[in-house]
DNA sequence: GATGAATGAGCCTTCATTCAT
DNA sequence: TATGAATGAAGGCTCATTCAT
């Protein structure tokens, strides 16, 4: 944005709150909410001290502020998985995991949303917002693939929202151990050691089953 | 002091430790552990400031106390209680969640799960302390029955380790949701509605995956 | 004392006391006044918690009485010193010193002067009873000494207060650090190896002399 | 807050460890390590309680700090005035003891080593310190003079760790005495009266010992 | 706009002392 | 007498926030 009177210097005037709340990313995901200090933001912001006060009302303020900037701008590129795939569904859903995985399960995003659950109660209009514009919009779009594999006779009928919830899951929970548990030393040796392969795992059981498949039954049919 | 309701002298140190870690857990579960303050412990526990240190060391203490006394027992009682299980190894896994649901899911000790994910390197003794005593024997008492269909070839051969994380996930994910999102006023609509139907469905489509049996529609294609 | 009444029961009665001065002698001079609890002199003397406020006001009650009794006891044993020694002065200022170490210096005793110049200041009247109980009492003791030494024609004539305090600082000096730095673990290099063996030199050096004997100058008289 | 004396606003960065330091060596000689409390530092150097915390890491460092500015500055300064000293080695230890007495035992430092002697061990770290610091680079000064003489055949050969603590002793026992009794109101009739007079006394004794030196008189029987 | 010195409320923990039993 | 559960004032330290410059 430039600004028509100054030209471009205008562009780093407005550019410090980014600064900022970018540095405020970085922090709240690396050491939580609590554990990160108005100065720690300053100073990895190259400010001093009192400026985040100029641009916002306080911490929670930069808080809310960074969840809103950074989800939405995430979210709006996991949107662009949805383009007219022709595939089977499994290989849909398998694509949209990865795609999340690959944009926001392995990025600073997944952090945040670890800290979202975490500071949930603490923010509720902000998990209000969060609510609305991420994890509606989110589970409508696996909820999507689903009906589209129930309505092409891939995936057997059933509860959707439940579906939806039980194919989340592993993403989930990966994204929330790797920014708690995973990060204490004596607790590592959970899942994180390859979470690309787990959630590919998980995949493919959520989809076959762990049970042996029941065509050793097809001989009485 | 004297109480209002019996108009006798309260002493009684045999109930205290349990008041004061009653009002402990549901301060933990309600603000986490760093919000909840030693003193607020006191005052919901009928007592002043220092009286909580004549029963527990520190703060750190009492958590452990209440995770131990919530959680830890909980997990004991389960195991004894699968030990000398005969059935098929799928029943004895929904057998498990079942209970797991009925004894912490569905209590406040869900709470305390999740304040633990949420904290987590916060407090890294703390988290080393619940990695020890909850989630890794957590994870053997799934992982042993997986083990043990594979090994009755009830389930198929693979990976145990994905597959107590995965047949875990969604457990994890609703003990998480019901104390974050589902607390807020306008983010109640996820699955929180029914858990318990949720977990069976989960369950469910974990044994037998969300795809139409391939092996069994061949011969009829 | 026995009680007329009771007879020798009543003599454990009055024990008590002694046995929680007893008590809080030795927790003092090991760990200092303040670090010394309450509850640690009730539980040394085989009492609980309250019940040393039966017979003391407070903790600094104690203290005071603490350092009346020890200090008074130990300091009339060392009046006995003084009994007729007819030898050289010198001789019996080693003597004296010598006695000093054993009944003193060397006994819990000295902790309790160290003590005593710790508090000093915090207890005034304390202060100044032991001022008048025991430091002059001692001076005058020593300075007896001098004094005979000077009229007998052995020692040098001079100011007799200096030479008192002269002769008096070593003692002092390494009962206030047996008490102190020699009692950490990095600091225990100082004196404290043979302090016997270093009074019997420090006197030596302070009757005979750092310097080279002027005799060297005789074959110019 | 507006400084009622200059009626300007109070915005002195440079000024105020000094103000903090200061106050603290007068709090720290008056009441003790343990008993002067933070907050009185702060208000004794016109700050509110966080203030001295901008400045230095915690009360020990404090501490530290003002016996780096005091007593070791003091004793440095004194290293270097006698190392270039060319007199005869009785005349050093007369000059350093009284540039020990001038710099340090005639002033407030003082206090500080009675503080030390008083609280060592309440504080190991401090008083490993205080040992590294300052005791041991004492008693080296010291040491080198007595060695020196020996060296020179002025002095008598020995142990020179015990003639080093001799003839410390007594300016050990002023700087304690003078913190202690001499401060309470009925008991200052002690050496008190003229300390350097007195030091320049036992130095003379301890030089020339208090007996009537024999070898000269030999020839006169 | 920016700075950064200063504030002061707040938290965990300790312990001398009290008092109902 | 004796107990010991309970009290509550205090103290070291942190950090979000303010505000004169």
């Amino acid at each position: 944005m430039v600004d028509p009177h100054t030209g471009r210097w205008q562009r780093k005037k407005d550019a410090r709150p980014n600064e900022i709340l970018d540095a405020a990313l970085t922090l709240f995901v690396e050491k939580g909410y609590n554990a990160t200090k108005m100065e720690d933001i300053a100073r990895a912001a190259g400010v001093t001290k009192g400026t985040p006060y100029l641009y916002f009302e306080n911490k929670a303020d930069i808080f809310k502020e960074v969840v809103r900037e950074t989800i939405v701008a995430r979210f709006n590129e996991m949107q662009l998985l949805l383009a007219g795939f022709e595939g089977c569904s499994a290989e849909l859903l398998g694509l949209a995991l990865d795609r999340w995985w690959q944009d926001i399960g392995s990025t600073r995003s997944a952090g945040l949303c670890k800290l979202m659950m975490a500071e949930a109660t603490n923010f509720p209009e902000l998990t209000q917002f969060y609510y609305d514009e991420v994890i509606r919009p989110a589970r409508q779009l696996i909820g999507d693939i689903v009906r589209r594999g129930i309505a092409r006779g891939e995936f057997r009928d059933g509860n959707v929202e439940y579906a939806v919830d039980t194919l989340t899951a592993p993403m989930l929970m990966i994204m929330i151990l790797d920014h708690s548990f995973a990060l204490v030393p004596g607790c590592c040796e959970t899942i994180s050691r390859d979470p690309h392969a787990f959630l590919k795992t998980a995949l493919d059981l959520m989809l076959g089953g762990l049970q042996q498949p029941v065509s050793v039954k097809a001989p009485h049919d």
